[in-house]
DNA sequence: ACCTGAACACCGTTCAAGT
DNA sequence: ACCTGAACACCGTTCAAGT
């Protein structure tokens, strides 16, 4: 019964699923898994390693199966992957950020999005370009909504949700005209999943502009002119 | 010759730039200071309120002069100005990133970018959405650059230059097909402003799409009507 | 092979007591 | 008013020593 490496992994994925990023210390780990502290370095060079794992279990089994449809639907379909794959782990987002390097499960979802875009003919540095706007938005949109959620765990939220009753309608005219209900969506996050995919859409028609072949005419499927064989 | 709030935030904000978001602790701040670490107390409630305090100090003044031309060059200068200021200060992007609740200068500047985002004709929700798209990119676009920063502060840079070699072209096509030169580029942050330019016209590009009246024709000026008073 | 015990060099925060 | 000294409850990491 000595402790295996995955149960260290298991271990810490649930400890931080359970009280946030925050309190995964390797001592409290240590104390959920029922031994000293000291122990987790036999199986864990460092807390990085413990913590690069953790990220690619996180970005698991993403680019599987591969997505359908034109390039634009098929990265749309792989950020949205991305984005409940860090949604579904509290504090996702963050941990995510916490990565050195890149584990394969990283570079399989990066190779995916790039294959994608270079379907709509763009250079290799439009594509590199095209990929890394896509990933800070899909990046901040979720760091966004679980700093909310983290705020809402701390008894926060009052804090948050009287923030429209202390500006002041001088200075902040068009914060100040925004509805209550509006901001309370927002603040809420009940509108999440359509303020994601409006940010989503918007970029990739921006994209769609800087694309060689696609800016004005929709693409074209392709003709079948291999009926006879 | 008693310590002033100001001396603190001041020796924060250069210890900061010195050494590094992770070498800004209590202890380290009051050795600077030349002073016992609860000294800080006195001035500030906590080690939060300090950090509040620096992330206003960062993004001070960044709404005058205001933003001249059509809205979507506003909102535009508003993000360079915004990156520009996280970039002047080392690890500014993960500072940011630390906020609880926004000060007066984070306000100022959300407002200024409503401002400009309204004037295009659109809902206060899609204004709303709009802005945030915009603020996720550059967060992320300075992290990413800062991050690298970190990393070749840190003597990691072979590890991160040596990425390419590491990766299996059958498995990685895409991303190996990339030259040498593009990806030098990009990771020692050489086509950076372009980069940052390319992204932010892209999204900008895709919202003018969902906007009210500027889609296909380019915003008229006003009429002149007012001639006579 | 796998873990304990104990240490090392740190953290943020509090607070009586000093000046 | 402003700070010290000292404590409290923590960190990540190392490593001889145990089994």
């Amino acid at each position: 019964m000595p402790l295996s490496r995955d149960e260290v992994l298991e271990g810490a994925l649930a400890l931080l699923d359970n009280e946030g990023l925050d309190a995964l210390t390797m001592r409290r780990l240590a104390k959920v898994l029922g031994v000293q502290a000291g122990a987790i370095y036999w199986h864990f060079a460092d807390k990085q390693a413990l913590l690069d794992a953790m990220i690619e279990v996180m970005l698991a089994g993403l680019v599987e199966p591969a997505p359908k449809g034109k390039w634009d639907e098929q990265v749309a379909e792989l950020m949205r992957r991305m984005a409940a794959a860090m949604l579904r782990l509290r504090d996702g987002a963050r941990l995510a950020t916490l990565t050195v390097r890149p584990g394969p499960n990283s570079l399989q979802i990066a190779e995916a999005v790039m294959q994608a875009l270079q379907k709509s003919g763009r250079s290799a540095q439009a594509t590199l370009w095209a990929g890394s706007v896509l990933g800070y938005y899909v990046l901040g949109y979720v760091t966004d909504l679980q700093a909310t959620e983290a705020a809402k765990a701390r008894g926060l939220m009052s804090a948050v949700r009287g923030l429209r009753d202390m500006l002041d309608p001088e200075q902040y005219p068009v914060m100040y005209g925004i509805s209550d209900t509006t901001l309370k969506q927002m603040i809420e996050g009940r509108d999440a999943s359509a303020r994601f995919e409006f940010g989503l859409q918007a970029i990739l028609r921006g994209l769609k502009a800087t694309a060689r072949g696609s800016s004005p005419t929709p693409a074209r499927r392709r003709p079948r002119t291999t009926r006879r064989r």
